[in-house]
DNA sequence: AGTTAAACGTA
DNA sequence: CGTACGTTTAACTT
């Protein structure tokens, strides 16, 4: 049987594009080859997958068709291609020459009539045909010998649409879909759709009226608002119709016949994939194409063993010894409030082999020798997201030390800002190689496992397989990520500052923080009686209950309609009514129901804030957050589950929440009182030691108020005679250029006019030129190298410096003075967390750290250590580095975190 | 049911 | 038209 196989050149090479990051899909001379690696790859798979016995890729020539001719709309609006696609087009086709697959473009068509023409020829002739295209318009030929792979996600996951399929995903099928189409209109092609008609709306039409002229013929028997949107809408439709439709009578330069699959040139392929730097994909291809036999393999190929009762020794000591790097991946029973759930099941990876364990059905000796293998500090071990892993081995007896490497924390060092370092990105990415670990990828009977015995069930070695994949990846990932780490200081700070504070956040989590829950409960009740008094007087305003004060969008309508007070800012949907607006608008009108609305958004939001909380406390009367270590680009960390790093302390009922978080006990009976130990002005003072500015270095020698002392050189007045106003509108500016402040943002903070802000960051700059030219400085130099830098040689890369585009790449900036800032306090207070724990478990104490919130640590001291605990965190933070300046920390103990506030 | 935008809390 | 986060709610989407 023939069997044709037809690719949409453009579209796939266009999917991989933005499916595959392109900064990581360069050749050494910064040609990008995510494009051409993506649809590549998407070739040798579908080749592999489908053995074709003839083939071509369709092109389009350019967006000069004869659909532009008869619509001139037609794809237009689109975002003009990216600079770093251009060209990979041409890289494809190179491919395609050295493979000898025919390769067919047509002057006035897209690639989709070409692949019509093709279809309709070798269906005459009573081939089979498979199309692979991005663009749904392909959907039109579908039919019983004709199937669609469309991409679903990635590069790697293709949808086979079949009448079948066609019909379950949209209802109709496949000869109407370019009704529906029509009705539903197509974004990507500029053409619109009726409003308020999807595709559920045009699917019950079609079946109701048979195709798209019967709706026309019938179009008076369209009901509610989108049967009137269509009458409305009709010509258009009609227009979507004749251009949707696909041509497939194009003139070819070639015939189907044209088309077998030939021999390639070995040769060629090796040039063109040296140039392309594809070393991992020749392999595959050479793989795929030389053996005619080859079996489709699922995924990564892993030799282990399902270790069966009293095999778990003998299994370590041949793979796990002294030296041996062992990847660790563990499964667990669901997490709860307080934390993790227990560890069930086990896979690991050492250099060559896999296992896997089941630790219920673990004998004695097992675990014994397990929890001395994972104890041992000489074994070392790789993690990926080791905290939570830790955690639940722990949990059930069995303390893991040596971990010498965490896949996470490594990603996260090399790229700090990606959304999520999961394991199947990070495979994908640094190992070229797809996880794939859907339970629908592996049917039962393609499981073909070398291990396991009978009693194994089929989801046994399912749990299994992929625990071991899993485990291979983060083996094989860290010692690729090693390779990734920019330098030495980058490793250090790996092996020295994150990986080590693993534990520390571990046990912070682990311990949490005491609540007085019946007084947090009363605390809710009251700020809930507080916002619904509120809600009363609001309605009570504008004599109308029906309002929901929490909907903007209601609001707008009764603010700026009803009440036809003055506009505020701009939002996308209309115009704000956050909190500085309603206050604007309140000083201006004095209209009560502002007040009362302003209210409402105070006390419920506390109220919120103190119910989620309650919701937080475990059964140990304490809660425990999760500290992320992955998340902020700048090296800080973020808290989560709940955040207890925005609990209120600005107002005095906002204070009142904090009065909650009180001293606790342990088994061994109370604790004595909470500590808050927190760096003054941190930001400041690093900004004065990467500046090196005299005068700020100052500032902070003499033990002045700072704001003072810069005010008073700002002003040039005596520092005695820096009025609160001079104060405040330097604290706010000095505060600001860590951020990347503008003249206008800080004339609005203050309230002044953008010239009275300029004069004011002038002189600022002309008494402290060494900030000035430090923060000229820090931006040119990361424009060069394409990053900055922290005390601790932390990176954050920022492409966007050198960007056309002014929004991103003043973003940019802003974001190049920032982080060297942000991060080097992150740097800092990391230090000095991992010192403290140390100095107190050296001094034998029972006291114990809770809480870090940015610059400030959270202790919990027992009976007569307050003095010993004191000394020790002022000590081991204030030395957490050297600097220009001294570091500043400031202490204050009580019964709660309030209390203890200073 | 799942996503997005607005609002707002912290450093 | 100042950085870095997380959470909640309403509204939008199908």
């Amino acid at each position: 049987m023939s069997r044709l196989l037809l690719l949409d050149g453009h579209s796939l090479a266009y999917r991989a594009f933005f499916a595959l990051p392109v900064e990581n899909f360069s050749t050494s001379t910064g040609q990008s080859t995510n494009g051409v690696y993506g649809f590549t790859s998407m070739l040798i798979n579908v080749l592999r997958d489908e053995t074709p016995t003839h083939l071509a890729v369709a092109f389009d020539v350019s967006r000069q068709t004869f659909r532009t001719e008869q619509y001139a709309e037609y794809k237009a609006g689109r975002a003009s291609t990216p600079s770093e696609f251009v060209g990979q087009v041409d890289l494809v086709k190179e491919v395609l020459n050295a493979l000898r697959i025919t390769h067919v473009q047509v002057d006035g068509f897209e690639a989709d009539d070409v692949i019509a023409t093709l279809t309709a020829q070798a269906r005459s002739q009573g081939m089979e045909v498979l199309i692979c295209s991005g663009d749904r318009d392909a959907l039109q030929l579908v039919d019983d010998g004709t199937t669609l792979l469309y991409p679903r996600k990635g590069v790697s996951d293709l949808a086979r649409m079949t009448p079948a399929a066609v019909l379950e995903k949209y209802g109709v099928p496949p000869e109407r879909y370019s009704d529906l189409a029509a009705l539903v209109g197509e974004s990507s092609d500029n053409l619109p759709g009726v409003p308020g008609v999807g595709p559920k709306t045009a699917a019950k039409w079609i079946t109701q009226f048979g195709d798209l002229s019967g709706i026309v013929d019938h179009a008076d028997k369209l009901t509610g608002k989108a049967g009137q949107a269509t009458r409305d809408h009709l010509d258009q439709v009609i227009r979507n119709r004749r251009l949707n439709q696909l041509v497939a009578d194009v003139e070819l330069p070639v015939t189907v016949d044209d088309l077998a699959v030939r021999g390639w040139d070995r040769e060629e392929v090796h040039r063109v994939f040296d140039g392309l730097e594809f070393r991992v994909l020749r392999e595959r291809l050479f793989a795929t194409l030389e053996s005619a036999e080859a079996e489709a393999e699922e995924g990564i190929e892993v030799e282990g063993t399902m270790l069966d009762a009293g095999e778990v020794a003998g299994w370590l000591s041949l793979h796990a010894g002294p030296g041996e790097r062992v990847a660790l991946v563990v499964q667990a029973a669901p997490r709860t409030p307080a934390g993790p759930g227990e560890a069930t099941a086990l896979g690991l990876a050492g250099g060559e082999h896999a296992a896997y364990l089941s630790l219920p059905e673990a004998t004695p000796e097992d675990e014994t020798a397990l929890a001395v293998f994972l104890a041992d500090r000489t074994r070392p071990k790789v993690l990926h997201e080791a905290k939570g892993q830790i955690s639940s081995l722990e949990l059930r007896g069995l303390p893991v030390e040596g971990v010498v490497s965490d896949t996470s924390l490594a990603a996260y060092l090399v790229r700090p800002d990606q959304r999520s370092y999961d394991l199947a990105d990070l495979s994908l990415r640094y190992l070229r190689r797809e996880l794939r670990l859907d339970e629908e990828d592996q049917p039962d009977g393609t499981l073909d496992l070398s291990w396991g015995d009978e009693e194994d069930t089929p989801a046994d070695r399912a749990a299994a397989r992929s625990l071991m994949v899993h485990a291979r990846a983060v083996h094989d990932l860290s010692v690729a990520l090693d390779a990734e780490l920019a330098d030495e200081e980058e490793r250090s700070l790996l092996g020295e500052v994150e990986l080590p504070l693993v534990g520390v956040l571990r046990r912070m989590e682990q311990v949490g923080i005491a609540v007085d829950l019946p007084a947090l409960e009363a605390l809710e009740r009251e700020f809930g009686d507080a916002a619904e008094q509120a809600q009363q007087d609001a309605w009570e305003a504008i004599a109308d209950d029906s309002v929901n004060l929490g909907s903007p969008k209601q609001l707008q309508v009764v603010l700026f309609e009803t009440l036809g007070l003055p506009k505020t800012r701009r939002t996308k949907t209309g115009y704000t009514t956050d909190a500085d607006a309603l206050a604007g608008l309140y000083a201006q009108t004095e209209h009560p129901f502002l007040e009362a609305l302003l209210r409402h958004r105070d006390k419920t939001r506390l109220r919120v804030t103190a119910e989620g909380l309650i919701r937080s406390v475990a059964d140990d009367g304490r809660i425990h957050t999760t500290y992320q270590q992955t998340i902020a680009a700048t090296g800080r960390l973020s808290s989560t589950e709940p955040n207890l790093q925005n609990i209120p302390i600005r107002t005095e009922e906002g204070r009142r929440l904090r009065e909650m978080f009180v001293v606790g006990a342990d088994a061994q009976g109370p604790y004595e009182a909470l500590m808050s130990a927190d760096y003054s002005q941190i930001e400041m003072r690093i900004m004065a030691h990467l500046s090196g500015d005299e005068g700020l270095i100052e500032a902070f020698r003499t033990g002045e108020d700072l704001h003072r002392f810069v005010g008073s050189r700002v002003f040039g007045v005596d520092p005695a005679e820096v009025t609160p106003e001079m104060r405040s509108k330097v604290k706010a500016m000095s505060y600001g250029l860590a951020y990347g402040l503008s003249a206008f943002g800080l004339s609005k903070q203050l309230g002044i006019s953008t010239g009275e802000a300029k004069e004011l960051m002038d002189e600022y700059f002309e008494r402290f030129g060494g900030v000035r030219d430090y923060l000229r400085d820090v931006v040119a130099e990361a424009r060069r190298s394409g990053f900055t830098e922290t005390i601790l040689g932390r990176r954050r890369h920022l492409p966007d410096l050198t960007s056309d585009n002014r929004q991103r790449r003043e973003m940019a900036e802003r974001m190049a003075l920032n982080a060297p800032i942000q991060g080097s306090a992150a740097d800092l207070i990391k230090i000095a967390m991992l010192r403290t724990e140390e100095a107190l478990r050296e001094a034998g104490v029972r006291s114990r750290m809770l809480l870090q919130v940015h610059d400030e640590l959270v202790l919990e001291i027992a009976p007569g250590e307050r003095e010993q605990v004191e000394r020790i965190v002022r000590e081991q933070m204030g030395a957490a580095a050297d600097l220009r300046v001294p570091l500043d920390v400031s202490v204050g103990v009580g019964r709660s975190w309030h209390d203890a506030a200073h």
